[in-house]
DNA sequence: CGTGCCCTTGAAGATCTTCAAACGCAGTGG
DNA sequence: CCACTGCGTTTGAAGATCTTCAAGGGCACG
């Protein structure tokens, strides 16, 4: 495997050439805890690719509720689309832990694409999966109960940034009631006594801003008992 | 303007060549009303053009809900990506009216893509907007309510199909409030006592599997006032 | 003329939000 | 080192919103 692996998602099936040109290209940057990458509206400047850390991608409702997307971790894109069509970015991309990544600015971006279209190919992989997974959340947040989207998000959470811990998967970086809550539509009062009943019943441990999975089988039956 | 102008999604930006070579290698299908062209799970045999007539898309939810996706129109395409990538695909789609449409067979979508490279970025728009729809919608299902939701569909389902008729904008296809009801989140009841109060109100006028919308501004009032 | 499908409406009650109050940890500054 | 302060969290109580269930009406189509 090479070193830069994390790049699979970009890179996969692209030329010896083609790698090494769009790598050669690609502009190196840091960002802190809580500090904003870009913000939603704002024209699309570049695409960026995660090596290490996480962003949450917001959206603002229309009464000034912010609503969480997604976490972007490490290999995945991000703003790919809108770098490429020069429109705004549809979010605002946030770090919640300190963070470092790859950015391609956008004529860049376009030259790579012409030259090597199986980089517009992965692109094009990458919003579709997007798109299965938004239109996902649409159909759980028109059809079930809040308890089971709060469950099925931690689960999602597990594999996504799982850490093994004993006896449990962490979920490894800060999160919120708030986020959760802004992950489910659902308040952050409600999430808190969801987590404190499933304390109680031994499926998951709760601290400030981190939740620790107990049992995998146990939140899969609260999803399940709608 | 050419006579195939309803293709100039998948077609703008196409050389001459390609679009004609595209247009020649389409196979012209027509549906019955209600009838199925294809069903959430079957592996992809093309991608789909709407000539004329109108197709939903559902997705079933875990316990047999139906969700309903959008509506095709004239113009839009369909099944683009899981056709390119040979996958499954990821809904039901239904002819809600008589329904004419081309389509392309995999190998053949495959081969004009590569040719035509165009052709797979005018997809990747298309999906693109997809995207942005579907997160439109999931944001709007976790911070608002039902009345706003609704409110807004009719409002899109006039921009979308609408045809003025005297006094109001007719939703220009058979529109059940079950159907309203699974682009919404709620249930057919629901939908069915805000018609009626919107009709007492002189908003809408509602019957069977048919809306008129009679006052546009009223309807933009229902979705502010939260 | 019946039968099926779509629609309406009432009543009861579950689910979830809202508001208010208070707890406790983490980081800061004295 | 301690107190202060901010922020994330917890929990109770009240009540709004929406669903569910039940019953019945009416139009369209065979």
């Amino acid at each position: 495997m090479s070193p830069k692996d994390f790049a699979s998602n970009l890179l996969q099936g692209v030329s010896e050439e083609g790698r090494a040109a769009a790598l050669k290209r690609a502009v190196s940057r840091r960002l802190d805890r809580k500090q904003v990458l870009f913000r939603e509206g704002e024209t699309a400047a570049a695409m960026y690719l995660l090596e290490a850390g996480r962003l949450k991608l917001t959206q603002l409702a229309a009464d000034g509720q912010e609503v969480l997307v997604r976490f972007v971790g490490p290999g995945d894109l991000c703003a790919g689309v809108a770098a490429l069509e020069g429109s705004a970015y549809p979010v605002t991309a946030r770090a919640v832990e300190p963070t470092s990544l790859l950015l391609w600015p956008r004529d860049v971006l376009r030259e790579l694409c012409q030259r090597h279209p199986q980089i517009q190919t992965n692109i094009l992989r990458a919003i579709t999966g997007h798109l299965q997974d938004s239109m996902t959340r649409a159909r759980e947040l028109a059809t079930e109960r809040v308890a089971s989207r709060v469950a099925r998000t931690l689960l999602r959470l597990a594999q996504q940034s799982g850490r093994p811990v004993d006896g449990g998967i962490l979920v490894d970086h800060p999160l919120s009631r708030q986020e959760l809550a802004e992950m489910t539509g659902t308040t952050l009062y409600t999430v808190s006594r969801l987590l404190s009943a499933w304390e109680d019943a031994g499926l998951v441990e709760a601290g400030r801003e981190r939740v620790t999975i107990r049992s995998v089988e146990g939140l899969e039956a609260v999803v399940e008992d709608e």
